[in-house]
DNA sequence: GATGGTATGATTGTATACAATTATACGAAA
DNA sequence: TTTCGTATAATTGTATACAATCATACCATC
């Protein structure tokens, strides 16, 4: 039930100050620059960004809102660390997810879509045989976002772009993942099933490519100290 | 990615203003005295509840997370109404995720958890031969809860109870449905699969509960001038 | 020395004041 | 009559002031 995705909403982000500060502390907690539990005083945020507290207050409650941190009545904003598991979690919420929409997309994907998709494929094939990780991991992007908006559900495209974000910030810090060959084959057989209308199959695949993700992840260690860069002394 | 659930939360909720405000702008989009795109003003709104700008707009930030509001920077905020084919969109989604949920259980529900549920259902069969539809609810609600509470996923935990609350709001202004029976049933089968550790079994269950439910809605005419109630004239 | 209570400071909650932006109304020019 | 522009009003964005609550330190008492 969230948002922050619409264009609306980018140029409220970029412009205002409560944009500014809600972006920049969200930033700051996924990049492990406030750490679980500590505690986000108003004013000195406030004083950091060179805004009043009203701006910050309004961010607070969007950030609690996001899960990101807990605001205790007449006491304090603590932030609440994302874990290890919670990634993993998120990746297979996605997984059914993504299944989901890939059915819902074999009714209402348009041509326009189809289109796109398999130029964002072409493309991602050419990039890949050059090694441009930049472009591809942009492409990759694009192409989960076309798949969303195919599945004629706000509600659908809603919940997965906002996970899709979520994951897609923690993952950028690090080095992009080099999967790009076989993310893309699945890709393009994800396609194809939507393509030639078969909701089951197209469920199936999408589910997959996301386990496939997450399991890349895995082997790659991105998560091998991740929990120690991003949560301080007292876990639980 | 929301929240409003734990304890915390209520208490804020309760006492503070902007809690209050939020919780009767949320009723009063959802029960439909706010209608589709109308216009909130803080002004008005504040004198409404006896309040100034500033708890309102903290509010305010909060709804349109949740997506029952849209802002539009310097011009306002605008209801979003819920459609019928959100609501559907939301069943579709929880069945998704109330089977992974149940998926987890199989591993993660505590002794305790067990017991809760077992109880829960058979009061449930009691107030069931009664009548008590209030009850029937409220255990319903419950048990479902359990469920969340048993699968050791804060996300998704999370999700299912916002989405839980947010049909509930809705549905709860309607007479109660009248599936105590067959949804209690359900109820025991998918504690079962979970009781013995069938993690299919209780995913296809739970599943196929949710699915029912939203069909026992359709069949018991709830959608049937919905949309004309909670939509002004023009639609999209 | 330990304990409890009070005073002080720090922090959040709310209200209000001011600035910036947008909508509306009115009139002049074509 | 229509259209454009300007002035005015209304509304939101931000900053600040004040109130309420919570944390800390210090001192009195046991």
């Amino acid at each position: 039930m969230n948002s922050s995705n619409d264009l609306k909403q980018e140029v409220t982000d970029k412009y205002s100050l409560r944009g500014r500060v809600f972006n920049r502390i969200r930033e700051d907690i996924l990049n492990g620059k406030y750490k679980d539990h500590e505690e986000l005083r108003e004013v000195a945020i406030g004083e950091e960004l060179g805004v009043s507290r009203t701006p910050v207050r309004e961010a607070f409650r969007q950030l609690e809102l996001e899960g990101l941190i807990q605001i205790i009545p007449n006491k304090g904003a603590y932030v609440t660390g994302i874990k290890v598991k919670d990634i993993k979690d998120i990746y297979m919420i996605r997984s059914k997810l993504e299944g989901l929409c890939a059915r819902w997309a074999c009714e209402h994907i348009t041509e326009e879509q189809l289109e796109e998709m398999e130029e964002n494929i072409f493309l991602a094939e050419f990039h890949a045989s050059k090694g441009h990780m930049e472009q591809i991991a942009e492409l990759d992007n694009r192409f989960h976002n076309i798949l969303y908006e195919s599945c004629n559900s706000k509600m659908l495209e809603h919940l997965l772009k906002d996970y899709h974000q979520y994951v897609w910030r923690i993952r950028k810090q690090s080095l992009v993942t080099k999967r790009g060959n076989a993310s893309n084959g699945e890709h393009r057989a994800i396609m194809e099933a939507i393509k030639e209308k078969n909701p089951d199959k197209a469920e199936q695949l999408a589910n997959q490519h996301m386990i496939n993700a997450y399991n890349n992840m895995l082997s790659n260690g991105f998560f091998d100290d991740y929990d120690d860069e991003h949560q301080d002394e007292n876990q639980e």
